[in-house]
This record gives C-alpha cells, structure tokens and sequence, in this order.
DNA sequence: CACACACCTGGAAGCGCTACCACCACAATC
DNA sequence: GATTGTGGTGGTAGCGCTTCCAGGTGTGTG
C-alpha cells in the first residue's frame, strides 16, 4: 500500500514522524509517564499512519520478560504430544497469547526424568510455563524466576496454581447414572496410573462401585482409543458378564464401542458405555459422556499467566454428565 | 541444582567461565568465524556447566529475525479458528518450530478483509508466515520482507511455496470406489466455496459424475460434523433416492451418518457414506475414507519456513483410498 | 630479515526498546 | 523573590547478542 520496499516502522520512526523524542513517544504507548495530551494524540497518529508495531523482541530483551509460553507435557514418551489433547491444549494457549504478542513451544518432559524441565526453563526465552499431566515431581522444579507465571492444568502446589476439572464429580455422576440405570457389572478402563487426573477418576469409582457392594473391574488403558479397543476385550474375557464399560475418556469410550460392535455385542442393550470429555464426536456418535469446557480450562490457564497471578489458587472446573445413547 | 537464586546464565557468564572474550564465545557457539580448538572447547564446556541456552530476544533483536512464526488462517468469521484441523496445524507447527527456539501465534485474517494480513506482518516479532484457507488475494499480501520465510497450505504462487493435499486424486478414487460398488445416485455434501482445496474435491467429484452420466448432487457443507448431520437430511429431501454421499471431511461424514442412522437409514446398505482426511476416530468407527498424512504436511511446510527454502516450489501429497465399513 | 598471509582474538558498535535521570518550564507556596 | 513542587520532556544507559574491525600471534615465502 504505502511505500515499496517497506520495513516495518520502529520507535524512532514514529517519534520523528510525531516530533517527539523516542522516550516520550515510549512513554505514550507504554500508558506509564507523563505526556502532554498534543503530545499524546501526535504520537498516536504516527503509529496508525505508519502502522507501527513494537518490536517483540526488543521489548522482551529490556524487560528480561521472554518470548513464548512453554507447554511442558510429562509422559512416558514422546507420544504423548501425538495426543489430540494436546494438540488442541496447545492450539488454545496459542490462541490466548498471541493478543499479547506471545507465542508459544510445546515440550515433552521424560516422566522419568522431570528435572529435563531445568533445562527448558533456563532458556530465557521463556516467558511462562503451563505444565500439562503434571506430576508433584515437575512442580518442584518450576524456577523462581517463573514464579507466578507458570500454571498446572491438574494439580498444583505451594507455588504453582492449578486448573482442574472435577473427574472425580464426573465420574461418579457416571456412575452412580449407570447405577441408577440397572448396571450392577460395571467394570472401567482407566488411565495411566501415575495420572493425578485419571486417578481421581479410578477413585470415584471405586468408592462408587464399593459403597453399592459390587466389585471393581479394571483395566490399564491409556485415554486412546486404540487402547479402548484392546481393553474392551480384555474386560470381557476376564469378566464375561460385565454390563457396563466406564471409558476414561471418550476416544477410549469409542475404542470400546468399536471392540464391541465388531464383536456383536450390542450397546447399550448388553453393555452400556460411557466416556468422559465430551468431544464433539461423542455428540454425532451418541456417547455418554461427562462434558467440560476444555478449551475454557486451557484458555484460563493461559490467562493465568498472561496476567501474572500470583495467588497460587486451584480453579476447579466443573463436569456435567450428558446422557446420550450408548448408556 | 547449582546456586540457589538460579538466574539463566547470559553469553558473558560463558566467556567469564571459559577465559575468553565474549566475541569468541560468540564465535564458538555461532559456528561461524574462526576459533581455535582450545578456546571451542572452553566454550563448549562452560556451556555444558553453566546450562547456557542464548536468548532468542536478543538473538531475533540483532539479527532482525523475529521470534514466532505466525499461522493466519483466513475464513468467514474467527469461528475458523475453533476447527480441530486448526489446532492439529498449530500444534504440529509449535512441534516444528519449538527446537528452532521459535513459537507460534495463530490469527484469524476475514475473507472479505484480506489486507487485514499486513497488520499482522507489520510485526517484526513475526519470523514467518503459514497461511492456512488461503486465497489468492492472500498470497500478494505476503510482504517482500517474509519471502522465502511464507508457505502456503494449499494453493501457492510465484513467490509463496506451496504444500497441498492432492484431494482432487483422493475425491477421484473415492468416488471411482462408489461407483465400481455399484452406487449410481451419488451426492456430496462440499465444502466451503471459497476454499481452493475444497473446490479441487468437487470439481473431481463432477468431473466424474458427468463422466458416468450421472446428475451432480450437491448441498453446501463448512467441513463441520454439525451441518453434515443438517445436510444428510437436505440431500434426503432433494434426491430421496440418493445411495451414496460423498462428505468433504470426515467430520462431515460422520454427521451425515449420524443423522442417517438417526432417520433409521442403514450405512452403507441404504446409503453409502465416505469421509475424506482419515482423522484417527475414522477407523474406529468404521468410515471409508481418503487418508493423508495431515501431520506430516504440516511439519513439511514448517520446516519449509523455518530452512527458508527460497524456490516457490508446489508439494502435493498423495491421498489414498481407505476402504472401511461404511462404503 | 622483511614481508605477506594465514589464523585467532578482544574491543566496540548497534539491533529496538524501556527506564531512569536530569532538566525545564510554569504555577503555587512561604 | 526564593523555594518547592508538578507536568512534561529529551538524553542516555543498558537488556544479550552478533558482527565488524583493528590488532595481535604464529607460520611460510621472497
């Protein structure tokens, strides 16, 4: 539009274009300082007229304040960032920061070895931490230096505030719906065991399945639904006459679904099935599920750091059941 | 580990360690300039000792390079932005770009505003661009400064590098596929109609009809499961002998399943359904579809940017023919 | 033995920005 | 009339890094 060659306007541009010294010129779009109102208004028009945006780095390499959000997600292993979860947790984090000129990095950090994460945060680049199926390990070891800009989607500590969801509310919504509904063989497919998350979830069922006086069936899954599909079978030859399979997530829920129908066992009618998460294919494939605002979640964990809270709070985000038909 | 108040160590912390100049340091770490073993080695270990990892602030600030790439996506309104395949892109970009010490922001650009793109290149925190839905008027937007740092998902141009999805051979094999099985009253539910690839599937699919005689049956989808499930019924009431749909996505195929499934119409005896992308629930629930590594086209057009491949060259990846239940 | 020419090095400038400081008006106070 | 503000301003020092440049050493050549 303006000029050929064009090269994005910096500060001195603007504060010769608006005859004011740089500092005043910085002083105005910072909002801190005194400017005089003229002063004010000319450099404003400066910046539209030459469509001028402050230079990221720049301002991040005075302020010692870094560049990026990093994503850190504990897992056995690298696959764990292959996981449709993440993807859409990084997606979200992206999307709040960018207004704040923030990008973000995802990295795994090797569950057997968390202080991998030191060596993440010593890059200054850096300018806050959400920590993903975080472990009590991996808090302890978020620097100082992120102190107050770095938050656990999970549990938190001392330091490092948390947002969660309510898995155990969720499941035992889950349930006791099950219950209510004639299940008495209710066996689940659970999440990786060193899963804070996953484990409130086991929990509830538990005491759920325990308080009713029926006994707990379990299986080791691994939230896909490839391993859902595995599980199922697995559930059925060790307990044939199970009549309810509780999925630790939807896409282990649609695994089972899937292991079942190709079996020829039908669902709900032989065994109902429930997932958690409700992802938008539970709805076109009409699971029942327990429904949270994930990207609400994700997308309050990055305000969090966004705004610098320094209140290490936990948020507890509620899980509603959503009956659909496969329960 | 090493000192209490932890502060990540800066270039002149690892030329002090190492007894030399922080220009050699420079040198030693850049790769480029001479230096002898000695001092390479000196450097190298006060590295290693002091977890030194360069600030990319001051880096991109020197250099002028930027520290994000930015992913625009272009689209009616900023809901494009919630679609899953954004956040797999995004995702999958964050992968790319995280060891290359760059983030990632994701933007929406309108349609009908497409110059709104400048603003966002104006930012000199931008290191490269990704356009995602891109249309040609996007293309000449892309500043001189970000050439051979811009990659386009789908179509590309003279100056902007391409990589593209061939999904006029995928919609060709699919619906070769209906017709070899016998299905004479074929419809497809498309996408939208400013959408390149989107309008390569349809062309193929026409071409193909015509080619057989057959009448084009066409209802207007946006890739979402939701107007899938709205326009199964539409082609219903249109061509209530219609025996095949072709959906522009898999999300859209499953909506039309669901729906169809809902109305008490058999997939695929009554029906037959096809999906196109081959996203992981695909097999899980059975759905014929065109597959494409989505993930691999996306690091491949990530590293394009980051390697800052100059020649405007067009990759096309291959999609192939899945043949599952549901056709 | 002077010279060129390699290799190697530290000093210093500067990327674009913010923040501190010194300064200057002008008004209000003693 | 000297003093203390108060609102406003520009100069300047850096943030951590790269890169240019001047100045070293040491080898090989005329």
């Amino acid at each position: 539009m303006t000029t050929a060659a064009r090269r994005p306007a910096t500060l001195d541009d603007v504060a010769r274009a608006a005859g004011v010294s740089r500092s005043t010129a910085s002083r105005v779009l910072g909002g801190n300082g005194f400017a005089s109102p003229t002063a004010r208004e000319r450099v404003r028009t400066a910046v539209d007229l030459l469509g001028y945006v402050p230079n990221p780095a720049a301002r991040a390499l005075v302020h010692g304040s870094g560049v990026r959000l990093l994503i850190a997600v504990a897992g056995t292993d690298p696959t764990v960032l292959d996981d449709p979860y993440v993807d859409q947790a990084v997606a979200a984090v992206a999307r709040a920061c960018t207004p704040h000129g923030l990008g973000v990095a995802v990295q795994w950090v090797p569950l057997a070895e968390p202080e991998r994460l030191t060596r993440l945060t010593d890059d200054r680049g850096v300018a806050g931490l959400v920590l993903l199926n975080t472990t009590p390990a991996l808090l302890d070891l978020v620097p100082r230096r992120l102190a107050g800009r770095a938050v656990s989607i999970g549990i938190g500590s001392a330091t490092v505030p948390s947002v969660d969801i309510d898995n155990g509310g969720g499941t035992t919504a889950i349930v006791r719906h099950l219950y209510d509904t004639g299940r008495r063989r209710i066996a689940m497919v659970t999440g990786p065991r060193w899963l804070a998350c996953a484990n409130r979830s086991v929990r509830a069922y538990r005491a759920l399945v325990h308080e009713a006086g029926l006994p707990a069936r379990e299986v080791v899954g691994d939230f896909s639904a490839n391993r859902g599909y595995a599980a199922a079978r697995e559930v059925l030859r060790r307990w044939p006459d199970t009549d309810a399979i509780v999925g630790i997530s939807d896409a282990t829920a649609l695994g089972v679904i899937g292991r079942l129908r190709a079996d020829g066992i039908r669902v709900p009618d032989d065994v109902a099935v429930t997932g958690f998460d409700d992802i938008p294919l539970a709805a076109t494939v009409a699971l029942t599920t327990a429904s949270h605002p994930v990207r609400q979640i994700i997308t309050a964990a990055a305000t969090m750091v966004l705004e610098q809270r320094t209140a290490p709070e936990t948020t507890v985000f509620p899980s509603a059941l959503v009956v659909r038909g496969s329960a």
